[in-house]
RNA sequence: GGGCGCGUAGCUCAGCGGUAGAGCGCUGCCCUUACAAGGCAGAUGUCGGCGGUUCGAAACCGUCCGCGCCCACCA
């Protein structure tokens, strides 16, 4: 049915279709961009920098909605700040992603029944570079999908050869200075990557567990400990007390027996055992638990190793070589054959730390480890956000940045893999140790008793070189120079400790107290339409690409923009991009309509003598709306921004200023030339505004309307100062009386478009030249000879009278006006109490007072006027 | 346990001291010569509960209830 009303009202002449078709242009508009250059900075040019460098995502990543999110962000500031006239650099990149991209390899390499220790370790980063080249890096092709205005001339990759020698770089300074150094902890230790991961690696969730009581010692000298982790009794060296308490007084200092061993262990007594939790006395682990490590250091006892990196028993005895599960409940049932359990096993719910790449439970293990010390680094981190040199956005998140940085401990950066910066330290055969630079010969050979560091780094030690690696540090290089540091750097605040804080530390220690960037914007998660978090593994996952494919680009960069409030989660949903999709094409006809009648960009604007009040009024309210939207940019407010331009086009440009001024369009002759002229004006700006966002259908909008080579390098809207407050208050009032009498059309039950006789009286208001738009509008007919007025509305001091003899709906009107005077006496009622009270008329502002005044003034008019048209209603 | 935040229309969210807002959804009328992916009109809220401050509170303070996030601990 719509094809074929298509096809009887054939479109007048335009070249643009009457639906806006996302996919036709998209692709080929990127290319263009992309081939002539526009994202292409240059670090000679004389224009002040804006930089951003892109959170590299990570190699085996597909884009997922959350980075199409941050991107459609980054694109919009990038390609607003280009078109100030900004030298404006964007720099892509991707993470070699440590432990991720070696688990997909590995995972590769189990289908065909083989493991990496098989290939051994060259042939199994070839391996991995292999698939890096064959399958990695999907994401960047779908960021130019995105538009994303990338400069890809600057791609970069935290593995290749220049931030290889930045890793290696900054290795050997830390070292020298003393902030790198190797020591044995407990780490939290992954038994199926099998490698040690950082705090914050580890995710914390609520486990099922068992609480054991078990008695340990002999006859008087017993005490009971218990334990979630039996298995870990094995290593126990110690049991700890609280030194004031009473019940265990006598055995401090004393041996007692190790159940299931051999072994005599000392009670030791020390304050960090809480009296009041449990038995009072804690079985002391050091080789597998941080805090008995750390009771163990205080009280110089043994660390002792009961599994390997694999999580198996490797104490010698009836338990070696089970998994430290099985062993658990071997070894509990060992125990109560015994009589050792006192208090049978209850169920216990308490917070066990998982792998965040595998989710398999993390093992504390006791273990050498390279580790960067922080409290230098991590002072100048918070240093530089204290005194104003990084500002985080929304500003609250500054308080948990703090809270981070001022209790940061030491961070472990040494990993067992093999995909990754190997740590380039080499050992001597009579211990020498040997931090080697980048342009430092090996010390050694093999044959000759060296060898290098098994381990490699963590993946974001070299992330956290990204803003200045990216741009060719340890090289003085000019776009280091020119760029650095960047401006903004638009993130997740799930990743503010992972991530802004290693930035931070690495770019003021490297860049000589320079910050990475400037302003930090927070962004929240993307969740989907009822508020559910969104991600990978969740089955409401939304490939945000099929969701281009059927809507456009812009409409899914649109309904992000819409839905980002500074730092908070971002709700999506499909109904939600077709809205976009919609309004994308709502600017895509009106854009069609302005082409079909006479819009140009052509000549100066005329003076405001020459315009209509409507071109005034437009023209004043597109020149606030600039103001209101670059005040929005510079705060980061992309919801508002993005609600300002939609309402400014949709309601005020395309619903009323394009349909009060059809007459003048149709009537043509100057005054048509001269809001021709003002509506290719209008929308002019108004696509560039929107091109950030929505750069795709703007694009191939403001070339047709404007003839231009391209929007992404236009000049970005100034304010004019243009303002005509009188032309505002004539339109409003205008649109009062339109919207009053359709109302009132409506409320009668008359057709939209049936005509109706009307007289209009406009003598005692501005509105004498909207006439004929009025009548338009209105569907009203001229008054013919035989005109008896049956309906008379006032409003805002014009009185438009109908004629609608036989239609009138009497008791319907009756109602309405009824209505209309109860809200008007409620109105009057509350005003008139205002007024009426002493202490608000003493405290309030002026202002206030004034409003309520105004309030009352019109509410009696109003009731005048409703009073008056009941009485000349025709009795029923 | 410490910290932060949130509860506003059916849904997702703005507003954060002076008459309750938006988008989507919903109801009615309409293919009115740009657009039915549209136009016009309409309905819907004790602004989580209870106290307090104030001339005036959705907004400020206290408290309770419900939800979320971060950090620490969890023998």
């Amino acid at each position: 049915m719509t094809e074929n009303t298509q096809q009887q009202n054939p479109a007048p002449t335009t070249e643009l279709p009457t639906q806006y078709a996302p996919a036709e242009v998209e692709g080929a508009l990127y290319e263009r961009w992309v081939d002539r250059g526009y994202f292409t900075a240059d670090a000679n040019s004389e224009k002040e920098p804006y930089t951003i460098v892109i959170p590299p995502p990570n190699v085996t990543g597909a884009l997922h909605l959350g980075h199409a999110f941050q991107v459609t962000l980054m694109d919009a500031l990038t390609r607003r700040k280009r078109m100030q006239g900004y030298e404006t650099l964007w720099l892509p990149g991707m993470d070699h992603a440590g432990i991720a991209t070696q688990n997909k390899v590995e995972q590769q390499l189990a289908e065909e029944g083989k493991s990496r220790q098989d290939l051994g370790r060259e042939a199994f980063t070839d391996r991995v570079w292999q698939w890096k080249d064959e399958y990695g890096g999907r994401i960047l092709g779908q960021l130019r999908r995105l538009g994303a205005g990338l400069d890809w001339s600057r791609e970069r990759f935290t593995m290749d050869e220049g931030l290889s020698k930045a890793v290696q770089t900054i290795f050997k300074n830390l070292y020298d200075d003393g902030l790198i150094y190797r020591a044995e902890r407990i780490i939290n230790w992954c038994p199926r990557c099998l490698t040690a991961i950082s705090d914050i690696e580890v995710d914390y969730q609520d486990d099922d567990g068992e609480l054991v009581s078990l008695k340990y010692g002999e006859g008087d000298e017993t005490v009971v400990v218990a334990t979630t982790r039996v298995e870990t009794m094995l290593g126990d060296t110690a049991v700890a007390v609280h030194p004031d308490d009473e019940r265990y007084a006598h055995l401090i200092g004393k041996r007692i027996k190790l159940p299931l061993t051999d072994r005599t262990i000392p009670v030791v007594a020390d304050t960090h055992v809480d009296p009041e939790f449990g038995t009072g006395a804690v079985k002391v682990t050091p080789a597998h638990d941080p805090n008995d490590f750390a009771i163990g250091q205080r009280h110089d006892l043994e660390s002792m190793t009961i599994m390997d990196e694999r999580g198996v028993i490797t104490v010698h005895g009836p338990f070696q070589g089970l998994d430290r599960f099985e062993a658990r409940s071997a070894i509990v049932a060992a125990l109560r054959e015994q009589g050792r359990v006192v208090a049978e096993k209850r169920p216990y719910v308490h917070s066990v730390g998982h792998c965040s790449r595998c989710k398999t439970t993390v093992e504390p293990r006791l273990s050498l480890q390279w580790w960067v010390k922080v409290d230098t680094l991590a002072q100048a981190a918070g240093d530089a956000v204290r005194d104003g040199r990084v500002a985080l956005h929304p500003k609250d998140m500054e308080k948990r940045y703090f809270d981070w940085v001022d209790n940061l401990n030491d961070w472990c950066i040494s990993r067992q893999l093999w995909w990754g910066h190997r740590i380039p330290v080499w050992y001597g055969p009579n211990g020498e140790v040997v931090c080697v630079g980048p342009d430092d010969p090996i010390p050694g050979t093999e044959a000759e008793g060296w060898t290098q560091d098994e381990d490699v780094l963590d993946t974001w030690f070299s992330s956290g070189l990204w803003p200045f690696s990216t741009l060719g540090w340890p090289e003085k290089t000019p776009d280091l120079e020119k760029f650095y540091s960047t401006d903004v750097l638009v993130t997740g605040h799930d990743i503010i400790f992972f991530w802004v804080v290693r930035m931070m530390m690495f770019g003021l220690y490297a860049m000589e107290d320079q910050v990475p960037f400037k302003t930090v914007a927070l962004t929240g998660l993307v969740r989907d339409e009822f508020g559910k978090k969104m991600s990978k593994s969740n089955p409401n996952a939304v490939d945000p690409l099929d969701w281009m494919d059927a809507y456009g680009s812009d409409a899914v960069r649109f309904t992000l923009a819409t839905g980002a409030n500074p730092g908070a989660d971002v709700p999506i949903g499909e109904d939600w991009v077709k809205a976009s999709r919609n309004f994308a094409n709502k600017i895509w006809n009106a854009t069609r309509f302005a082409l079909m009648n006479g819009a140009t960009v052509e000549g100066p604007l005329p003076a405001p003598e020459a315009m209509t009040a409507t071109d005034r009024w437009i023209l004043s309210r597109l020149n606030k709306t600039v103001a209101e939207v670059d005040a929005f940019y510079d705060d980061f407010q992309f919801a508002k921004l993005s609600d300002a331009l939609y309402h400014f086009a949709w309601d005020e440009v395309f619903d009323w200023y394009v349909e009060l001024s059809k007459t003048t369009f149709f009537e043509g002759g100057e005054q048509a030339k001269v809001s021709g002229r003002v509506l290719g004006e209008v929308l002019d700006v108004t696509l560039r505004l929107l091109h950030p966002i929505v750069p795709f259908v703007t694009e191939t909008l403001w070339t047709t309307l404007t003839g231009g080579e391209t929007l992404v390098t236009a000049e970005w809207p100034k304010d004019s100062r243009f303002r005509d407050d009188a032309a505002e208050r004539e339109i409003e009032t205008l649109q009062q009386v339109i919207t009053e009498v359709r109302r009132f059309r409506s409320d009668q039950g008359l057709q939209p478009g049936q005509r109706v006789p009307a007289r209009l009286d406009l003598d005692g208001t501005t509105l004498a030249s909207h006439e004929a738009a009025i009548r338009q509008l209105l569907r009203l007919q001229p008054e013919g000879d035989a005109f008896s007025a049956t309906a008379t509305l006032s409003v805002g001091g014009a009185q438009v009278a109908l004629d609608l003899s036989g239609t009138i709906d009497v008791a319907a009107e009756r109602k309405r006006l009824a209505k209309d005077l109860a809200a008007a006496e409620k109105e009057k009622a509350q005003a008139t109490g205002k007024l009426g009270n002493e202490a608000f008329l003493a405290k309030a502002p002026d202002a206030v007072v004034d409003k309520i005044r105004g309030r009352l003034a019109k509410a009696d008019e109003d009731i005048a006027r409703i009073q008056q048209q009941l009485e000349r209603l025709p009795q029923a």
